[in-house]
RNA sequence: GGGCUGGUAGUUCAACUGGUUAGAGCACUGCCCUGUCACGGCAGAAGUUGCGGGUUCGAGUCCCGUCCAGCCCGCCA
């Protein structure tokens, strides 16, 4: 028997019975007649003593090295009261041993698994390494926070009637949207399979099919760059549709889900019950971004009629003024104003960030010389700007004045730590726009989800300005992180075909990408609404990381390689052969 | 595809304006140590400073090129 025990169970109820612990060689310290060994497995670490005068081993004992893998056997004690290690779940005992086998040696490690706490080793180290990064504290919880998760969600679906069923891997390539991934076909030379980006059109034929509530842990492939909060290749959906739900009565459902998860499975706060329901202009009005961190206030406002009044030109000309004033700001430095917030606002695309530190009474330093004294007086009255603050301004369109001042809102989130780590300011964004002006090509485009239903249906379609059009498209927030788009879909062929024209497409186009959603539709379908939550987003967001690759056991690289197995590879001539595929690395 | 930051021992970092033999912690090797828990002590081994070229009496440090990594933009609901 390797083991009777794990590392993390035994207490001092277990003082005195005989045990066998197995496990790897956490830390071990040796004295001359005495060799302490912290043995570590999943469960936790029990401290294991070998002393001579008790086991006829002990100078295998002296040989055993960091990560080798053993199995002791021996006697559970009490330990002294001065020797009681509150550290560990196991400090009140440790095993004195009789037996030991050594199961495993280990070579020297690339770097330590027992954390120090110092800097991180190159990540490329550590991918290539993955199977012993694992084994450190950090990345292990998360990987069992996830499991725990996964666990609590299918609880959650299965108690509320949702089925999970499982769509197709091997599928069909689209060309909206992300860039797929392409799988060669044998039997058809020349053709090819495509990963699914997500099981959208799927889900939807699941509720024409009458299943009524449905949901998948799915996995989606997206042949895209990565980000930190995004994932290079490969990710997972918490994917489900409702039918027969309005929009509110869906947010309704799904609310608790992420209620519990906070609570019980993160044990932190959700900062406000029910979520708040923001709508798309508010949200880019107030907060200058489409999921903004709400466990701070720091709101955008709109100054443009007071920058009317002025004679400084930058205000006067633009479209929209518009400030966001930050308490204790006036403490920034030059330095800081402008390598790190004009840098944000540029990045957004502002022309530039104008800025003016008020003191309480008086205001200082960048454009403040462009005003008069009364037209100061009335900027801190309407807008009740507080002693100490930094105002920064953009004057752009209306898009950039929200967007810049998000990002410089952002920047100062962070550098003032103003969010709370153990709180989870989740919200619903609604009232999405259905269309966008694309000015590259001049015309007007779908802003999200061309299935989504139009607010107001076909009469919106016929007698609005299409870029007035609010779409039934949501999405749930937390802490700066879009979690999922959602949408009640549109399931009307009229509509459709009426929407899809808006956009410059006639109906043959629609028919040839979406026929087989039309006639779907034409057999009876319901009303259905739903949306896909990010697995991996959502480990990050309760467990307080800011990147995706410490949520995911085995990731990609920067590079979507996967140093460890060596993805991709270059495969045998004969595979290429059967595919009918030749392989052309000239350049052009 | 573009921008920013970085690349020094197995690893994490240091080396002021160019200046002796490139240092330290951890890991590794050997020895000492019976109550440690980031144990301690003594000794030791360990480096093509990413790579190539240049400037210089002298380059880890300056210049040019190149490769690699992370982050950001593009892209991605």
């Amino acid at each position: 028997m390797y083991r009777t025990h794990t590392c993390g169970e035994l207490s001092k109820e277990s003082v005195g019975s005989v045990v066998t612990l197995a496990g790897w060689v956490n830390k071990r310290r040796k004295f001359g007649n005495l060799v302490f060994v912290d043995l570590r497995d999943r469960y936790g670490v029990t401290q294991v003593v070998f002393n001579p005068e008790k086991t006829t081993e002990f100078e295998l004992a002296e040989k055993l090295k960091y990560e080798y893998v053993i199995s002791v056997t021996g006697t559970i004690v009490a330990r002294d009261e001065k020797n009681i290690n509150t550290e560990i779940g196991t400090g009140e005992i440790e095993l004195l041993a009789s037996e030991i086998k050594i199961l495993s040696e280990a070579d020297t490690l690339p770097f330590e698994i027992f954390d120090s706490g110092k800097g991180e080793e190159d990540e490329e180290l550590r991918l290539k390494y993955r199977f012993l990064e694992l084994r450190r504290e950090r990345l292990k919880e998360n990987i069992l926070f996830r499991a725990k998760m996964i666990g609590y969600i299918r609880n959650f679906m299965e108690s509320r009637n949702f089925v999970d069923i499982a769509t197709p891997i091997l599928t069909v390539s689209s060309p909206e949207g992300a860039r797929d991934f392409l799988v060669p076909s044998r039997l058809h030379k020349g053709k090819f399979y495509a990963l699914p980006q997500a099981p959208q059109q799927y889900k939807q034929l699941l509720m024409v099919a009458g299943f009524d509530r449905y949901y998948q842990v799915a996995p989606c492939m997206r042949d895209e760059d990565p980000r930190a909060d995004r994932s290079p290749g490969e990710f997972y959906q918490l994917d489900c549709e409702t039918s027969f739900m309005t929009q509110d009565e869906f947010f309704t459902l799904m609310e608790p889900l992420f209620v519990e998860l906070t609570e019980n499975v993160a044990g932190k706060k959700v900062k406000s019950k029910p979520f708040p329901r923001i709508p798309f202009r508010e949200v880019m009005e107030t907060y200058g971004s489409d999921r903004p961190d709400l466990r701070y206030e720091l709101k955008i406002r709109e100054v443009t009629e007071w920058a009317k009044t002025t004679s400084f030109e930058v205000f006067t000309k633009a479209d929209h003024v518009r400030l966001l004033a930050i308490p204790g700001g006036a403490e920034f430095t030059r330095a800081e104003i402008d390598n790190e917030y004009t840098d944000a606002a540029k990045r957004s695309h502002a022309k530039g960030l104008a800025w003016m530190k008020y003191d309480g009474t008086k205001f200082d330093g960048g454009i403040s010389k462009f005003f008069t004294e009364e037209q100061l007086q009335e900027l801190v009255q309407s807008q009740k700007i507080e002693a100490g603050s930094i105002v920064f301004f953009v004057a752009d369109a209306w898009e950039v004045s929200c967007k810049a001042l998000g990002a410089v809102r952002d920047m100062a989130g962070k550098k003032l730590q103003l969010a709370d780590p153990d709180e989870i300011a989740w919200a619903w964004v609604v009232d999405f726009p259905f269309y966008e002006w694309n000015e590259d090509q001049k015309k007007i485009d779908f802003a999200h989800n061309p299935f989504s239903m139009p607010q107001g249906g076909m009469e919106a379609l016929l007698n609005q300005d299409p870029l007035t059009i609010k779409a039934f498209q949501y999405d749930i927030i937390a802490n700066g992180l879009e979690l999922s788009s959602g949408a009640v879909r549109n399931k009307d062929a009229a509509l459709m075909y009426k929407a899809f024209e808006i956009a410059g497409y006639g109906p043959e186009v629609v028919d040839k990408k979406f026929g087989h959603m039309i006639k779907a539709f034409s057999f009876g379908a319901p009303p259905h609404c739903g949306f896909a939550p990010g697995i991996e987003r959502l480990v990050m967001l309760l467990r307080g990381e800011d990147n995706i690759r410490a949520v995911v056991p085995f990731p990609k690289n920067q590079k979507a390689e996967e140093p460890m197995v060596g993805s991709p590879s270059e495969v045998e001539d004969i595979q290429l052969k059967e595919l009918g595929i030749k392989v052309d690395l000239s350049k052009k």
